[in-house]
DNA sequence: ACAAATGAGATTGTCGACAATATAACCTTA
DNA sequence: TAAGGTTATATTGTCGACAATCTCATTTGT
């Protein structure tokens, strides 16, 4: 998986990717407050570089602030994973239809490559699929769309919420063969240069992926 | 209209919002270099403070930074403004889908209230109309969806840079009285809480603001 | 007893100085 | 002369200290 590319420089950065790891596993509690000397000394690193990390954990809705008064983890709500799924389904079903428009034949074929290795896996009953595998292949139609804003606002903005929804509600279930259907369905119209047909098979599958997690959240409550 | 209700309360906000309007109206030209010891300076306030202002406009999109170089206003493009409407295209239509889902009955009746006073306006020929009138439009459907992450990526994420390139590009001619009737229409599906017409037209009505926009850019050059 | 005012303590916001890094000019050498 | 290395300069990154603001317990007055 060629996800986390991205690698830190600053001291800044370090602290930045490390923070968010603990956020979004848990380590730092949801809804907790972040003190800056608290921060400053279990980082070692001084105040100035906590608090640019928080500010960049507030672009990624990874924690809310108020002026004067400090930076809390943000809370996960059923509420907000349901708002959190809407506008995947808006932004994911977009970057369908660019990647159905955009996407090389090289990339395209890459992508049945990928999903051969998944099916493989999936007749195994290996469950690797779910977490790494899912995420891989989104990850890659959101880059095909070849568009900045749906890329950064995709996977800087929401990704890590949604990590941190999954991964502390449990969201690791089944769902594994009809989702690969569906990836499979959603490539074939890729293939075939079907924008529309992309565009809504994609916002379908995040919708069926939607609704199979709310079904989960309230077993849990 | 009701739209910058955001008022500063740190100087990083006063800088912020000042550096902002200085970036969008080209007074800081597109492209430029931002130097931290320079704007202090200019803006009389230490280079802390402007080091969180230059944060805050690359989650805007309106600076771009590199560690250990600095930060640069972004540069204006063709494929950059497409790229920005194919985004508005994707979730403004489903802002304008969960208003029709969302919206009260005394929000709706706003929004008739607001395309009346429009009409008046069309009609004697005032162009206050595309500038404000169809911002406050637009603001008030993406506030209707009442969807957070929805309401943060639009105002405080691409429409000041979509504003930017209105400015900057001299984008405010007609396109008036039929834009208007798109909004009419718009308006008319979310009465009907009809979400499927509602984000379809939106899409449309977003698609062929875009068209409009590429044509006049052709003029230009 | 309750409400408002006051003050102590702690936290965030801002500042100037120093350290680390990149850029560019200059020098060295083939 | 051109290529490569080196130093000088400027810019960004990081730090600790001070100022401004909020929080909350205590006090004061009715």
């Amino acid at each position: 998986m060629t996800f986390f590319n991205e690698q830190p420089v600053t001291a800044a950065d370090k602290t930045f990717f490390q923070l968010r790891k603990d956020i979004v596993e848990g380590e730092v509690a949801s809804g907790s407050k972040l003190s800056e000397t608290e921060l400053s000394t279990k980082y070692a690193v001084s105040r100035a570089v906590i608090r640019e990390a928080i500010n960049r954990l507030e672009s990624c809705n990874l924690v809310e602030r108020k002026a004067n008064v400090g930076a809390r983890v943000v809370t996960l709500t059923p509420e907000g994973l349901v708002e959190l799924y809407q506008v995947r389904e808006s932004l994911e079903g977009m970057a369908a239809r660019l990647a159905a428009k955009n996407m090389t034949d090289q990339e395209i074929g890459d992508l049945n490559v990928l999903l051969n290795t998944h099916f493989q896996k999936v007749k195994t009953g290996e469950s690797y699929y779910q977490e790494a595998g899912d995420v891989d292949f989104h990850y890659r139609i959101i880059l095909g769309s070849k568009n900045k804003h749906l890329i950064s606002m995709l996977i800087d903005g929401i990704y890590h919420l949604v990590r941190m929804y999954r991964v502390q509600l449990g969201m690791t279930g089944p769902r594994i063969t009809t989702a690969f259907d569906e990836h499979k369905n959603i490539v074939q119209a890729i293939c075939n240069r079907d924008e529309e047909l992309a565009e809504m098979l994609m916002r379908r599958h995040i919708l069926y992926s939607k609704n199979n997690v709310e079904k989960k959240l309230e077993a849990v409550n």
